[in-house]
RNA sequence: GGCCCCGUAGUUCAAUGGAUAGAACGGAAGUUUCCUAAACUUUAAAUACAGGUUCGAUUCCUGUCGGGGCUACCA
């Protein structure tokens, strides 16, 4: 039983024998002692003033002695205002190293619940690379399923590519026009960047078209749009396409193989991976279904044209179609299609859909429609939404050709990292190979870092020359510290850091330490918060404060010139301890930690 | 217009309704016989505004002002 559960415990015993009143429930809970302050556990006692009927100080006393006079882990406590502060002994520390120290899974639950979570990330359409704004989706994403099984959820990442529709057509006719049969390893590019390329071909040209229709023909810009042959044309490719002309169909396939290698090359880089790939192209018809079932139970309606529609303003929404009158499926019967597919496939608990929050709506939409059609998973659905990327120069912008490409921002952490590490002169001992490997580690850790610490919902601003900062509350920070650590563990010597046994006496324990083992045991805990907020960015704040506090604490006590006594062995499995978590917590965001730099 | 999200030091970010609102970068001043100075110490500097709820509000409620998003028979 954790220390604050016993506390706890023993506190609603207190209450309800002295003052005759269970506690309100929202009471009962401590809070870290702030560090202004001595002790480890802060009870409020605010709330039990009134039924102590003493003032907040003498309340908080009465508790404090009642406390000590029963648990034998707590070793003093101290009031100031309405504030009781319990120090638990050192004893107690000493105790919980004592049992950790050899836990390589510390921190992460080890029973887990078969009831599945399915986690949807990345969702990439198939005419564009993937660029920044999906950088945090994929690390959020990836990030928050790894949190989800270190607090022991069985987890599904799956991925729904948009492979299907007009866009992919715009690109697939530019290449057909003016692609020369050209493929990825003619041009010597990424397939994704090609198709891309088409894409913004196809743009380019079919504005030369408006420009010259609304010149000669005085169109307006918006019917010259429509009716400008390139469009016509696409949306042939289109209808092509949907009655499964095999020409087309061969077309497409070959376009999307590019664009999937390109993909995993990035998802590689990324270190991001998937369960299971849905492709629209598979499931874009499967909403139709329940479409129909609306529609004979009564909470769907056809109007005269055939347009299916669903009426939200009960919910405070407006109507909604849910298929054109010409029959087709609109984004949202996709989606409801697709939630179906995946509670037919692995019947989750909960599904997670990391998307921006640009589609907040949308998903208010989709998760009040499958309530309506009475669905089991409606409520299981959860929109894990996140705020845009902005950049130092201002938004961006893909018609300005502002985007930030991302195996160029990849690719630009990369060459960072090696000019620091180079300007800063410690590597020239590594093998070539080596230096990659680190630069890699150190490029791809600061870009992680940097996004993941920040609150998903809040729109964010990356700065690519502060994330590789190599001091402050950046990733190569924490792994700097993580690399120290190692090597200090390095020169303790084999001997020293196989010792079986810790025998140092609790009352050696200084301040410095306390803290350190104070902020280890938080650890649990903060995975705990972040799996049940969805919330990276608790764990990387929480490992920038362990490296601060072994910073200092390693500033003040050398952990190495007292050797081969209790105190430098007590020192190095503490040091060990905290490396440990360190790289634990790391892991929980994707990011790799070097054991020497 | 309607709906949703966000406004915290110069900047980027923290703070389950709790104590004197924390860090980091940048600014100012210091610390090198030392296991990594990629460190540490000291210092100045902020809750957009106005009400309300309560023992207590950055946090919850209302309004105002700023910033962003959504409001397609696109996805």
């Amino acid at each position: 039983m954790k220390a604050d559960e016993i506390i706890l415990d023993a506190l609603s015993g207190i209450i309800r024998e002295s003052f005759g009143e269970d506690p309100p429930a929202n009471a009962l809970t401590l809070q870290r002692t702030r560090k202004e302050f001595e002790g480890d556990f802060t009870l409020v006692v605010y709330p039990f003033v009134k039924m102590a009927r003493r003032s907040p100080e003498k309340t908080a006393e009465f508790i404090g002695q009642q406390l000590l006079g029963r648990l034998p882990e707590l070793g003093s406590f101290n009031v100031i205002k309405g504030f009781l502060n319990l120090s638990l002994n050192a004893r107690f520390w000493f105790d919980f190293l004592l049992k950790e120290m050899n836990n390589p899974q510390f921190g992460f639950k080890t029973e887990v619940d078969p009831t599945p979570v399915l986690v949807e990330y990345s969702s990439p359409n198939t005419n564009k690379p993937l660029h920044l704004g999906h950088v945090r989706n994929n690390l959020l994403g990836f990030s928050v399923a790894k949190i989800l099984e270190a607090v022991g959820k069985k987890v599904v990442k799956v991925n729904l590519v948009n492979d299907r529709g007009i866009h992919i057509c715009k690109s697939m006719l530019a290449w057909l026009k003016y692609g020369n049969g050209e493929t990825p390893e003619t041009f010597g590019k990424k397939g994704d960047k090609l198709v891309g390329d088409y894409y913004v071909r196809f743009e380019s040209e079919l504005k030369a078209q408006v420009a010259e229709l609304a010149g000669s023909k005085s169109m307006s810009e918006e019917e010259a749009r429509r009716t400008a042959p390139l469009m016509t044309e696409a949306q042939e490719l289109l209808r092509k396409w949907e009655l499964g002309d095999a020409e087309t169909l061969a077309v497409w396939r070959t376009m999307n193989g590019w664009v999937y290698k390109g993909f995993d090359e990035t998802y590689e880089k990324l270190g991001v991976s998937f369960e299971k790939i849905y492709y629209e192209s598979e499931t874009y018809l499967s909403g139709k279904d329940l479409v129909s079932e609306g529609l004979e139970k009564g909470v769907f309606v056809r109007r005269d044209d055939g347009s299916v529609w669903v009426d939200l303003s009960d919910h405070g929404l407006d109507e909604k179609l849910l298929l054109r009158s010409d029959g087709t499926s609109v984004y949202i019967t996709q989606d409801m299609g697709t939630a179906q597919l995946r509670y037919n496939d692995f019947k989750p608990g909960k599904m997670i859909y990391v998307v921006g929050n640009e589609q907040n709506y949308h998903f208010e939409v989709l998760q009040k429609v499958l309530k309506k059609l009475g669905k089991p998973y409606a409520n299981t659905i959860f929109h894990l939404s996140y705020g845009m990327v902005e950049l130092p120069e201002g938004k961006m912008k893909s018609r300005e050709g502002t985007v930030v490409d991302a195996d160029e921002l990849i690719g630009e952490m990369f060459d960072t990292a090696r000019n620091t590490a180079e300007e800063l002169g410690k590597i020239q001992d590594l093998g070539e190979s080596e230096k990659t490997s680190l630069f890699n580690v150190l490029g791809m850790g600061a870009l992680k870092y940097f996004i993941l610490k920040v609150d998903p919902k809040k729109n964010m601003l990356f700065n690519p020359a502060e994330s590789i900062d190599f001091n402050g509350n950046t990733g190569p920070f924490i792994q700097y510290t993580y690399a120290r650590i190692r090597s200090i563990l390095r020169l303790a010597g084999e001997e020293v850091v196989a010792g079986i046994n810790v025998t140092i006496s609790p009352d050696r324990i200084n301040a410095k330490e306390r803290n350190l083992l104070r902020t280890l045991y938080e650890f649990p805990e903060t995975i705990e918060a972040a799996g049940s907020e969805l919330n990276p960015a608790h764990v990387a704040n929480y490992s920038f404060e362990l490296c601060r506090e072994y910073n200092q604490f390693y500033h003040e006590y050398s952990v190495l010139n007292e050797p081969e006594t209790e105190v430098s062995h007590f020192r190095i499995k503490l040091s060990e301890m905290v490396a440990r978590v360190i790289r634990n917590s790391m892991m929980l965001l994707g990011i790799d930690v070097p054991e020497r730099m």
